[in-house]
RNA sequence: GGAGAAGUGGCCGAGUUGGCUGAAGGCGCACGCCUGCUAAGCGUGUUAUGGGCGUAAAACUCAUACGAGGGUUCAAAUCCCUCCUUCUCCGCCA
């Protein structure tokens, strides 16, 4: 959410901010429901400080044994036109909070201005890509051969964009998970965390996801209004909703592997075959709470804390910076790793890293306690993937495929896997 | 699932014949005074959000907020209803 601040006094950068997103909200709904509001605030804040002068003297007079009578007839005409007003008020209020909660954050100045995806500079490459004397074979299909994957099954199971995998490749993607936490926590300074996979509509609202992208998420049918969690991000950035935070703890740094579930609702055709797109996978999240004047800062070290996952495992990947037109709902900035697949012949994103500013403390109420001074500051909120496992499954089946069929285990991964070196066909 | 108890400010804790309690008292914290040092003591202050006014900021003023939402009433922390959370006992269970 925006700052009520900002959308008053100056409505032209807002506006500004999203013509750079290609949004067409208008603003001008905005001023028009906020002047309706500060009217009958005015009007009714009045009726109700005369409530106030008067109630006591009512009860001054009833104490005497005085007639209140004339007061009392006033008071409820005053009552009755303060509960209207107040109606008229909540509504207002209502859809002023409606307009602001679908309003996106506004890109920092350093974001290049942008339309789509293809308008995303790349940052920088790192690693060299494999060389092949052979056609690299896409994932799904190395996996299945060697009994890893078995899509067939997983579409009896749950239906189309799910997985089941089965031994050797059940471990490698368990030992993944492991790699990266491990790595994450031993030397990149976060915390683990294991957070609940489903959560409340308050905590879908402070990240953001509600309450303009319900059709994304799974929803559980009881009366609750539960949520299964899209990524991680949910529940790590909740955990400080309503609080404050002593300055000195920051920044604060979490991360934690959880399964993600998301419906893919328009995403039709697109990645049908393989793990790339599913409505369920695992992904280790990173989630940091930085000062406010550190927090690009952080976005660099958490883009770090993902590229050195890649680094490790001798992946190929580039980093690029994505543009105005192409970032997400919360952030200000938005790093995208993307890992190159020889099977697809094209660099497929495996983390997205990004400091959505105060936009989603604002939202959960997330603040801090500055040292110097007695006013509580919003923190900056920081999100980015260290790594979504699935995909690096992928990458790693894909990228270190050998000619007869087996992949070859990194380095990294080997005593995880209890010292394999290759998975060959039985 | 059954039976009870409770939810007030950073914390503890008053408040229960509805009105003068944003909220006594205590602790903590901040600033000042006092003091050979420490401890103690004295004084002052100590919430958030929104409106008005206005500003570099503040000050001032009004409104709202006693788990959440709704109701009764001229008026609710105080009465009624629903929900949430926590705790205790019984049952059940990985």
């Amino acid at each position: 959410m925006l700052d009520l601040k900002l959308m008053q006094n100056a409505p032209e950068v807002v506006r500004e901010a999203l013509d750079k997103r290609n949004s067409k909200i208008d603003v001008q709904e905005f001023t028009d429901l906020d002047d309706k509001r500060k009217a009958l605030i005015a009007e009714v804040e009045s009726l109700k400080a005369e409530q106030n002068k008067v109630g006591p003297e009512i009860a001054k007079r009833k104490k005497a044994g005085q007639d209140a009578s004339d007061l009392l007839k006033r008071m409820g005409e005053v009552s009755g036109r303060v509960k209207e007003l107040d109606r008229e008020l909540a509504e207002v209020e209502k859809a002023e909070k409606d307009w602001m909660m679908a309003v996106p954050n506004i890109p920092h100045a350093s974001v290049p201005v942008g339309v789509s995806e293809e308008d995303n500079p790349v940052l920088r490459y790192w690693g060299e890509k494999p060389a092949f004397d052979f056609a690299p074979k896409e994932h799904w299909e190395i996996g299945t051969a060697l009994g890893g994957l078995d899509f067939e099954c997983a579409a009896k199971l749950a239906g189309a964009r799910f997985s089941i995998s089965f031994g050797w490749c059940a471990r490698l993607e368990r030992a993944l998970a492991q790699f990266m936490l491990d790595t994450q926590t031993g030397e990149r300074g976060y915390t683990e965390v294991i957070p609940p996979f489903i959560v409340n509509k308050a905590t879908m609202t402070g990240t953001g996801q509600l309450p303009k992208f319900e059709e994304d998420l799974f929803k559980l049918t009881d009366e609750r209004e539960l949520y299964l969690i899209p990524t991680a991000e949910v529940p790590l950035t909740n955990i400080y909703a309503g609080e404050v935070i002593p300055e000195e703890k920051l920044p604060v740094k979490f991360c934690a592997q959880t399964p993600c579930f998301r419906s893919e609702a328009g995403s039709y055709g697109k990645d049908t075959k393989g793990l790339i797109r599913q409505h369920q996978f695992y992904k280790v999240e990173m989630v940091n709470f930085a000062h406010p004047d550190h927090s690009y800062e952080a976005l660099e070290d958490m883009t770090r804390s993902a590229e050195r996952i890649l680094e490790k495992l001798n992946l190929p990947y580039r980093t690029i910076t994505l543009c105005t037109g192409d970032m997400g709902f919360g952030a200000a900035k938005t790093y995208d790793i993307e890992v190159w697949l020889p099977g697809q012949d094209k660099y497929r994103e495996i983390s997205s890293c990004s400091n959505c500013e105060d936009f989603q403390a604002r939202r959960a109420n997330i603040k801090f306690q500055p040292k110097d001074s007695k006013k509580k500051l919003f923190v900056h909120t920081l999100n980015g993937s260290g790594l979504a496992v699935g995909r690096c499954l992928v990458a790693v089946i894909e990228n270190y495929q050998q000619a007869d069929g087996s992949i070859v285990i990194p380095e990294a991964l080997r005593p995880y896997m209890g010292g394999l070196e290759v998975v060959k066909a039985e």
